[in-house]
DNA sequence: CCGATTCAATCAAACGTTTGATTGCATCAT
DNA sequence: ATGATGCAATCAAACGTTTGATTGAATCGG
């Protein structure tokens, strides 16, 4: 037998394990409806340690709020523009395109995407200190780039109303398609969401995008 | 397993206090978040009413579902297109722009909107019978015929995948600006939802459906 | 050995539901 | 008319269960 070196990577803290155990929970049935009991059972553990690691369910909750941060933010960071903004409002296009896609495909696609947009969207729906953690650490940052990319495709001013509504509305598109899926399957005749559904999907946002980017382009400002 | 029964339409049923106030209940912090005991002193009357109406907290929610069918069938009924649907692709963009202003007025301005908004997200987050009701009775119908008369507006087909999906995406805009209305206030810098802001939201979504629609209606098939 | 974790056991509080009694009206037979 | 009967509705009280949190001992790794 060969020794193999400690695989690390699947050597996982109780922490990480109570942590994406708790985000299966809270993603899935909502905070109030997952118990403590449950998440350490799923972990494999006791429900004391989340009272040591977290300090309570609560905190448990902001600890969640941060691994969603750091997974979001690796899931778009190849799709955010670096420094400087793409200059020609085509690679702007462009640039928001690709963001689209990345964030379909990571909601869409991904196992954990249904677990962060149910998070998310309980957390908007009834706001606790875990939204900001959420907003402040990537929904804000990832919105006012959005908005400086739109400003360039179309040159209209990154911050007017107009431009911050219409980036609202394409994450709205996205984040409600996977919110919504058990109704869209349903009325798509769907047996789930796998590539192909994901790839129709992402086609009607980018179209409605596309659209209206040129529009807002060549219209008078 | 009881009460399936309608215990007579008085003026101000106890039912119906009851399911209001558990509609504010289920709609701002959830299901499971919000307690029988809660409700009924929210409704003014004893626990037991409760299971004595509904035959318990689910029953209870169902009659929520119900409630919220009614509800949304009403403000929907005057945009609705009657027979014959709209003759020509004018008047049929018209008519899918009227829906979306009725649908914009009674989730961002009407009181029970956020509570309908609420509750109804977090069925499709976690589907139960509630969501079948809510489905069969109100949101089958609404999808079915604004892809009718999309077909009519773009020359499409109605039951066309890209049809559905683009019905799909505006319903999720106006969903979505009301489910993430704290994130959406924090960023643009609004006290709350009032008649202007509301306005600005329409105009967006408005905008990005009349665009799609008049391109579905030019590109070739 | 010692600090860091994990454990079984236990706690008070809150949960949804059930119970038995009571009320206010109708609908009776007388 | 009247007292008796039935029924829908409401109530306070208690049910057994589950909740999040805490304790002190056991276990582990360095």
């Amino acid at each position: 037998m060969t020794a193999e070196s400690r695989p690390v990577p699947t050597v996982r803290s109780t922490r990480e394990v109570i942590i994406e155990a708790a985000l299966r929970g809270f993603g899935e049935k909502g905070f109030a409806a997952t118990s403590v009991r449950e998440i350490a059972a799923a972990a494999g553990t006791n429900i004391a340690s989340i009272s040591y690691h977290f300090g309570g369910k609560e905190g448990l909750r902001d600890a969640c709020a941060e691994h969603i941060v750091r997974l979001m933010g690796d899931a778009l960071a190849a799709a955010r523009p670096g420094e400087p903004l793409p200059p020609d409002p085509l690679a702007a296009a462009e640039t928001l395109a690709g963001l689209v896609r990345s964030l379909v495909r990571f909601l869409l696609l991904e196992p954990q995407g249904p677990l962060v947009a149910g998070f998310m969207l309980r957390e908007m729906a009834h706001p606790s200190s875990a939204l900001d953690t959420i907003y402040e650490g990537l929904f804000d940052g990832v919105h006012r780039t959005a908005c400086a990319v739109w400003a360039t495709a179309t040159g209209r001013p990154a911050e007017s109303e107009a431009v911050r509504l219409a980036v609202f509305a394409v994450i709205g598109q996205i984040l409600y398609f996977r919110i919504a899926a058990p109704v869209v399957e349903r009325r798509m005749g769907w047996p789930g969401i796998g590539p192909a559904e994901a790839e129709a999907i992402a086609g009607t946002v980018l179209r409605n995008l596309t659209l209206r980017l040129d529009a807002d382009r060549r219209d008078v400002p």
